[in-house]
Order: structure tokens, then sequence, then C-alpha cells
DNA sequence: TTCGTCATGTAATGGGTTACATGATTAC
DNA sequence: GTAATCATGTAACCCATTACATGACGAA
């Protein structure tokens, strides 16, 4: 994958690539941060998929102070605890508005291409724990069709120019391909998982315990 | 990977990407071509890894020509085959000089940073074939060691941070962490490979055969 | 004749990095 | 007191995309 990061991007997506928004306010939903941590945390959650530079963090966060999504808050210590452990913050720390959840709501539940395309897919992955079940399943598969659709049009390529290729470049492409499949098995994995769980739940609401159910299932 | 094609790139590379003019020179250097399909070839020989636009292409060769790296060309139809079939060019043919194959030698050369990193690995890979052994190993093992460096770097940040993640922020660093790893493991064998011939062309440049051999080990 | 593909290009735009500047805290 | 890390920011730059404009050619 690691390779594929390489990967520049499908010249498809990148349209209004607001990934670090989404990221930013899904961070900031959890818990209270300043920019420093932030980053930090975004570049874990994210795991290997991402990282952003202080240089695109700060100005994100201006705008989204000036968009009055975020804004700045300073905790105000207990001072019951003078130990060092005074959860580590030192000085900006930003907190959401209601402005601001309600953005990442609608962030959340958006499942079109800047959901699925290269540049949003991890991201939104990241927050699926606050997206809709619906939602959720909905992004699954639409990046499973967007990499259906890349493997079948490379395949297509590949079988048009009947050139000799030397073998590297074959490994390489074999190597592509074989990571675009492994990610799409892993998806059809969660795919599974998905519809499993919500068959249950669906089962569950069926059987009448409508409100336990729903309240619960988060 | 294809997730991982999300991947924007790690903060680090990113210093003068001239990636398209290697690929450029790579493909012109193979055969001549004109930019319609010197995209379509080169989107194929990146396979999944990367893809360029026409809006890059095309300034890229304006550039090249510019910098008398490459010239336009038409290689005069023979004429005696008016069939529908005469190699479906139409309009610049583009053609390597003398300091463009100069120049490509050079960036073939190079393995830094540029030849390892994300962005580059791919491009730099897709032409090993004309590549010097010593330099393929050397990118090989420059790669290995920068993903194993990001992969510690993110386990250790996993260990300093004792938080609970959610199971579908957990996934997603699961997936990439194996991502990462396979690649680990493609490139061992690749290195294994690059060895092992290495040794058998020594071994057969020591026992004397020596001009034989340098010339058609290619 | 019109539609799809081939073919070449440009301008606006965008998102992000790099490099730099600065200062506060903590650890030695 | 000094080095390392924490912490916040800005400006210049870069690479590539998107959208658009244009036109030739072959097939229906």
């Amino acid at each position: 994958m690691a390779l594929s990061r390489a990967v520049g991007v499908r010249m498809s997506g990148r349209k209004g690539a607001r990934e670090l928004e989404l990221a930013v306010l899904g961070l900031l939903h959890e818990s209270p941060m300043h920019g420093y941590e932030l980053r930090k945390r975004l570049n874990i959650v994210l795991g290997m998929f991402r990282a952003f530079s202080y240089g695109s963090l700060y100005p994100c966060l201006k705008q989204l102070l000036a968009t009055g999504l975020i804004i700045e808050d300073r905790p105000e210590e207990p001072a019951n605890a003078p130990l060092a452990l005074q959860s580590r913050r030192s000085k900006i720390v930003y907190k959401l508005t209601a402005e601001g959840k309600e953005r990442l709501q609608e962030l959340l539940t958006e499942a079109g291409p800047a959901s699925w395309e290269d540049e949003g897919f991890g991201v939104h992955f990241a927050f699926f724990a606050h997206t809709r079940a619906d939602v959720r399943l909905r992004i699954l598969e639409g990046r499973r069709s967007r990499l259906e659709e890349r493997l079948e049009s490379f395949r297509a390529a590949l079988a048009r120019t009947r050139e000799r290729v030397d073998s590297y470049t074959l490994e390489l492409q074999n190597h592509g391909l074989e990571s675009v499949e492994r990610e799409v098995r892993w998806l059809n994995e969660l795919i599974g998982r998905e519809r499993a769980e919500q068959a249950t739940t669906d089962r569950a609401t069926q059987a009448g315990e409508i409100n336990r159910t729903s309240k619960d299932d988060r």
C-alpha cells in the first residue's frame, strides 16, 4: 500500500477535497484539543494513509474559527491536580460549536464520491463509529465499485495494448493489481459484517423492541 | 493499496518531484510517441500507482521541448502502407534528443530519496530495466528502510498514546499496517532476487568472462 | 451529419508542503 | 543555562487537477 501511497490520485476525484475539515471536526468532536496535538492524533488515527503538516492544519483551524464551526476554549484546569499530568495542554484549545457539530453530521452523512474516492475514503472511514449504519454501507460499496471499476479498466487497457512489457514493469503492475484486489477483499469482509449487523438490528426491531434497540445500537 | 492511493503523501518527500519528466523521458526512450498516446501508456505502465492528466502532461512536454531534451518529429510514414493501421499517430510525435538521453541516464542513476519516497518510487521502479543493477538495489533498499522507519514510528506513536480507539479506526490502522508490511515483504523478495542475480554476475565476471557477460547481461 | 474518440492545448484553481520565524516549557 | 520538545503561525512555492476551448477523423 505504501507504494500505493505514491499514487497521486486517480485524475477523477480531487474536487473540493475538504478532508482536513472533516478530520479536524471529527477529532474535536471526540475531545477538545490544540493544534499541535490535533496533528499528532490526526496522523495516528489516519495511520499510514495520510499525513498533514502544520502548514495546512493551522490555516484550516483559522478558517473553521472564522466560519464559527469551532471556538477557542481554555478548559480551566481544575487546579486540584497540580501534578505534571495536567492533560498536556498549553495554548489554544479548540472545541466544536453547535454549528460545527451540525457540519460534522452533514459531512458524515454524505455518501458520495468524496467519501469513497482515494483522498476521502480513509478519513471518512476513520470516523465510521459516528456514521449512520446505512451510510457506512453505501460508502463501503461505493468504494468497492470504484476499485472494481479501476481494476476493470486497467485490465481492459492491458488487453488492448498487446505489448511486451519488461519484467519490472510487469512486477509493478502485478503488485498494484494485487494491492487493489486485496483492498477489495477487505471491503468485502467489512461489507459482510455490516450487513450481518444490520440484519440482526432489523430483526430485533421487527421483533417489537423498537425503542430499546434503536436507542443503544448507536 | 488503492486505499493507499488515497494517501496524500508522507509530508516528507515532495521536494522537486520531477516524476513526470522521468516518466516521459523513459517512455520516449522506448519509442517516439505523441502526447495523447504518451498519457495512455503512462497510465498503463504505472498501473494503479499514478495517473496524469493532459493538463500536466502537455506543459511538461512543452518544457522538455524548450530545454531541448526532446524534439518534435514526424516519422514520415513509408507510404507503402496506405491502410488504416498506420501506427495510429496523427499529430506531434516527440523523440528524445542526445541531451534527453543523457538526462534520462542521470535521472535513472540517482539513488536518493526522490527515488524511494512515495511519489517517486513507482516511476523509478517502472524503468528499472534501464537502470544499473547496483542502483536498483540501492533504491529497493532505500525504499524498504523508508517503509520500516515508517512502521516503527507508527508503532511507537501507537504505544505512546495509550488510548482506546474505536474498532473502525483500529481496522483502518491494521489495514494500513498490513499493506505496508506487505510491501516490505515484496521488497524483500525483489532484493533477494537482485542479490542473487548480482552474485551470479559477479561470479561469472570473476571467472574471466568479463566481456561476454557484461555485454549481454543488461 | 452527427457522435464518439483522437488530439492538443490553456487558464484558473486548489490543496498541500517546505522553509522559516518565534516563543514557551520541560529536562538535564 | 541550554538543548529538546512543545506550540503556533506565515509566505512562497509546487505540482497537478479541472474545466474549458478547439479541431480532425472515422463510423453510424
